[in-house]
DNA sequence: GTGTAAATCGTAATCATTATTAATTAGAAA
DNA sequence: TTTCTAATTAATAATGATTACGATTTACAC
């Protein structure tokens, strides 16, 4: 995902384009890592001193609803990175140490198979924690 | 994982028996559902009324340390369960509805092969959601 | 340019979790 | 059984992430 397609989806669904807006977006196109609001707001009050959380978490949900941000929970808190471009499902590698994140191409669902008829399957969590070769 | 092992661990350990601790142990045995720190709360309160959140979380740390407890994380809270039995490594499928889980006996880990060469793997999580078969 | 709904600011409230200190208690030793 | 001591707990406050809200500002359609 990169700024042009994030605002046409933004645009698309009705939303205005504000300096705040393209800031967290930048900043989240300019860094692989899974970034905190916390990370987000200590960044941006070096350019908006008046940006607030409620900005940040209002913006980040509307991100999230769009498919423009993916979440997860990092060891209690939430943390986003730009939806990957791959157009295929895949899972993440996660280190522990730098936060740069590895796309794993596998996803466990496939060797599912049967293993659970009758059941609704809605969602799923794949994910592998460690050093990358660069932390290890 | 049952009471007696649990007490047998506990007591290994140099843990004390108290009431409060052989409570938070029974209502695990007694439920397989993950329950947050407030679900026990609310249950022990009718027994012990003075019974603390320290009280709580301090034991459910020590449950897991030991491996007494397993943890996860549900909609942005930490949820427990009493160690499953399997002597096996496993997974959950949990249902959203009802909070049962069910064993899935298979790891992603174990066809992921040379994937992530390089790179020290610490730990993984897998984890389906959806509705179990009463639900449904 | 104007009007209006959307977005943001500033701040307070909420909720889960952790920390602190004093009082209580389990279990070992006398 | 009584005493002693460290572990445990109660009561409460502090913390940190997240959400909420009224007032103000802003994007943009007209």
């Amino acid at each position: 995902m990169n700024l042009t397609n994030a605002w046409k989806i933004l645009k698309d669904n009705g939303f205005k384009e504000t300096s705040k807006r393209n800031q967290i977006l930048e900043l989240f196109t300019n860094d692989e890592r899974y970034l905190t609001a916390r990370d987000l707001l200590d960044v941006m009050q070096k350019d908006y001193p008046s940006m607030s959380y409620d900005t940040v978490y209002r913006n980040l949900a509307t991100f999230v609803s769009l498919g423009i941000l993916e979440e997860t929970e990092l060891s209690g808190e939430r943390h986003f990175r730009m939806q990957c471009e791959s157009d295929h499902h895949h899972h993440h590698f996660i280190c522990m140490d730098c936060g740069k994140i590895k796309e794993i191409p596998i996803c466990p669902m496939d060797m599912l198979g049967a293993a659970l008829p009758a059941y609704e399957i809605a969602n799923h969590k794949f994910e592998i924690y460690g050093k990358c070769p660069e932390c290890k």
